[in-house]
DNA sequence: AATTTTCGATTACAACTGTAGTCTAAAGCG
DNA sequence: CGCTTTAGACTACAGTTGTAATCGAAAATT
């Protein structure tokens, strides 16, 4: 299912995630402020996320508009999940702790924690 | 610096932090009850993790002891940043949310992350 | 219509990973 | 003191990833 998409192919995908469907010369531009890919790169790149099942196309003329497949929101919780089970035993308040150690957490990070905190709480009722 | 850790020698890395300094064969066998790794393989794992300056080890007669170098907080701390900073721009409070959403926070991680904040804050006086 | 450009498809190729096997020397066994 | 076991060193080899280049067809240009 959720297949390994690595670090250059996650790049591609927060493209499409931003704005899609796109040909792939317009991602290679919006890739180029960040990366020095060569189109040819770029679409290696998307030919292996199609085949991971992680982005499609469709056609246009004689080209490709690339869309995403699964979702960011998708990815990040399936990402994040396996993070917090590896590390920390699937606990959440050691990742925020290890975050807060690591580069401190800004007032704006803790009250936007502390109003997410007590949503969940509510719903426990 | 902090060097590319793979899956395998993630699990490696466990073992160690677990408990330290200990011989191939050792590790091997603590190994054994989630994988099914050969002792060579387990070595070529271990001769990685020294490459990569992750884990070292010193002579016992003929034998290695090997032991880890970088701390399992340590590297927790620079994967989750890294998590962070991709997928949610640094800010912690999407992150929690993700793992909420993916699985739901228990009552007593809810209770714990509260504990947190309430220490996080009270350093920004 | 012939030439150049542009697509996607296919192929390349080295480094890194997973998963060992072989080689050599030392250590212990008989 | 030879034979077997065991350690680490070195080698192997296919699959994945990063980073393209080449090929053949279609489109655009002259």
């Amino acid at each position: 299912m959720s297949e390994q998409i690595t670090k250059a192919e996650f790049e591609v995908m927060d493209v499409l995630w931003a704005k899609s469907p796109l040909a792939a010369s317009e991602i290679a531009d919006r890739l180029s402020t960040s990366n020095s890919w060569s189109l040819k790169t770029v679409k290696t790149l998307l030919s292996r996320l199609v085949d991971k099942g992680a982005a499609d196309h469709e056609t246009e003329g004689r080209r490709f508009l690339y869309y995403p497949i699964i979702t960011r929101q998708h990815y990040a919780q399936s990402v994040t999940s396996r993070l917090a089970d590896q590390l920390f035993g699937g606990r959440a308040a050691p990742l925020v702790a290890h975050l807060a150690e690591g580069r401190g957490l800004t007032p704006d990070d803790l009250y936007e924690l502390e109003q997410l905190i007590k949503d969940l709480k509510r719903e426990y009722d």
